[in-house]
Parts: structure tokens; C-alpha cells; sequence
DNA sequence: CCTGTAGTACGACAAGTGTAGTAAATGTCC
DNA sequence: GGACATTTACTACACTTGTCGTACTACAGG
């Protein structure tokens, strides 16, 4: 399928910022990516050596174009929210979703509204493929 | 005025587990946590060094029982789970506790049920505490 | 008293990350 | 065609974390 045999992707804040430009353009050079990130002022080289390592690990690939390169994300965004909340999930509430739904709620993260629109949204959209 | 000037309380997997051993006693010595984590099969030195690095985050605290040093854990358990689901939260969900709550349900994470389990507590238990 | 032994204090080392400089290759512009 | 600019490759360095080993100290027994 399309699981291309995936670890871990656990990502850091600056790899997470990266991603979300890939994400958002599907393919980008060095250039383009230090350009979208520049309010955090990085050298184009940090933005190099960050990219070179997600391609170690394989969850961006390079594609030559002259002598740039134009990176591409391998793994979808999606999948990498479920694994970090997955990793949350199991290292902070036991791997109970249900805890982490009482934590959101307890801390007024989410409102009875909240939970009343997304609970309609349910019954709308019913079930998902099995 | 309970908050002793918190930073970004984010613990490793390994932290939280020693932290856990503390929050659940209050009070433990290097050898009880030690044994507590015996599925992990740590050197006795790993725990007092991991703990030391705790101290001196301020995170733990110790006391000395004659050659013996007791930890307290310094930071409360829904501290470290708000700061890191805050942490998730800003670097995943853009900051938006819904799209998470979104992510639970399409994830399959939490039910319609679940929602309305909790849904009904909220109702139960109206008011905050000041 | 002498010897284990239990405990802590330190120092170490391998990974992974944030951050960047320098070097080398390759275009671009007068 | 020479000076610049662009872009990647490599190397580096400071920090954190997981993991220990060693050394030193202070008790417990005999």
C-alpha cells in the first residue's frame, strides 16, 4: 500500500517548519524554503544541513535541477500528526485517547460546543471505510 | 501563585517515567525508582544521572537521608501533561485545540460516544474553580 | 580495625539537533 | 574572460539525552 515502511517520525520544531513548506507547495528548493521561513532568520546553509537530514532519514526526497535542489516530502503531513499524537498519547496519557479528550477539555482547551459541533459533524459523515 | 516561574516543561520518555515513579510516591530514593523501572533494566547510575540532570532543572528535588539522596518531584504531573499537549498544539495544530480534538476523532482516536460521555460530565460538573 | 558494600559524584561517549562557516563548483554580467 | 553570485558539500561546535564505568565515601559486620 502506501505505507512505505515507516519509523518514527517524530519531528522537531525547525524539521516541522520545514515540512510544513513542502507540505504546502508539494516541492521547493533550499531558496524557496529559507524564503518562507525567514522570520526566523536562519543561513540558508542551516536550512541545507536540516533538509539533508530529513533525506537521511528519508521522510524528504532531492530531486537535481541544474545544481539546485528540489526537495519533495515523502511522508504526508497527516501521518506525522498521527504519529507525534500517537507518541503523546502513550507517553503522557497512557495511550488513552479518552484521557487526553478529558485533559482538552479539563483545561478548557475545547468547549461543550466544541464537542457538540465535531459530535454533529459525526452523525453527519457517518461511518469512515472499514 | 503556585506557578515557581515555569519554563517549557517537556520531558523525554525516559524522564516522564522516572517522574511518574515520583508522582506517584512523593518521595523516592535512587534504588525504589530504580526497582519501580526494572522492565528497563537501568544501571543504577543512569537513574541517579538522569535524575541529577532533573535537579538541576529544577524539576526534582533531593534531600539527603544520610548517604542516601530522596527525590521529590518538584512539578506536578498536569503541569508537564499541559505543557506538552501545549507543546503539541502549537508545533502540530497551529495552536488550535479543535483541529487536535478533529484529528482524535478522525483518527478514530474517540468515538461519538466518548464525545458524549464527556459532553455529559461537563454537564454534571458546571463551574470551573477560581 | 579492616573489608565489603551501598551510594553518590564525575567523567565519558554516541546520537541527534540547532546553527553556521568554509570550500568548491558553476553560472551570470559587464 | 574575469569578478561575482549562487548553491551544495563538508566540517564544526555547543547542547541534550541515554547509558554507563570509575572513583571515592561512609556504614555494617566480623
Amino acid at each position: 500500500m502506501s505505507a512505505t515502511e515507516d519509523h518514527d517520525v517524530t519531528l522537531s520544531d525547525l524539521q516541522l517548519a520545514l515540512m510544513r513548506v513542502l507540505w504546502a507547495r508539494d516541492e521547493a528548493s533550499v531558496a524557496d524554503i529559507a524564503a518562507a521561513l525567514d522570520e526566523r532568520e536562519l543561513a540558508h546553509t542551516t536550512v541545507a544541513t536540516v533538509l539533508t537530514r530529513l533525506a537521511k532519514r528519508g521522510l524528504v526526497s532531492a530531486r537535481r535541477d541544474g545544481r539546485q535542489l528540489i526537495y519533495r516530502a515523502e511522508v504526508a503531513e497527516p501521518e506525522v500528526r498521527r504519529s507525534m499524537v500517537g507518541g503523546l498519547l502513550r507517553s503522557v496519557f497512557g495511550g488513552d485517547p479518552k484521557a487526553l479528550l478529558a485533559h482538552l477539555v479539563d483545561e478548557r482547551e475545547v468547549s461543550g460546543r466544541d464537542l457538540d459541533r465535531v459530535r454533529e459533524l459525526l452523525q453527519r459523515k457517518p461511518g469512515r471505510k472499514p
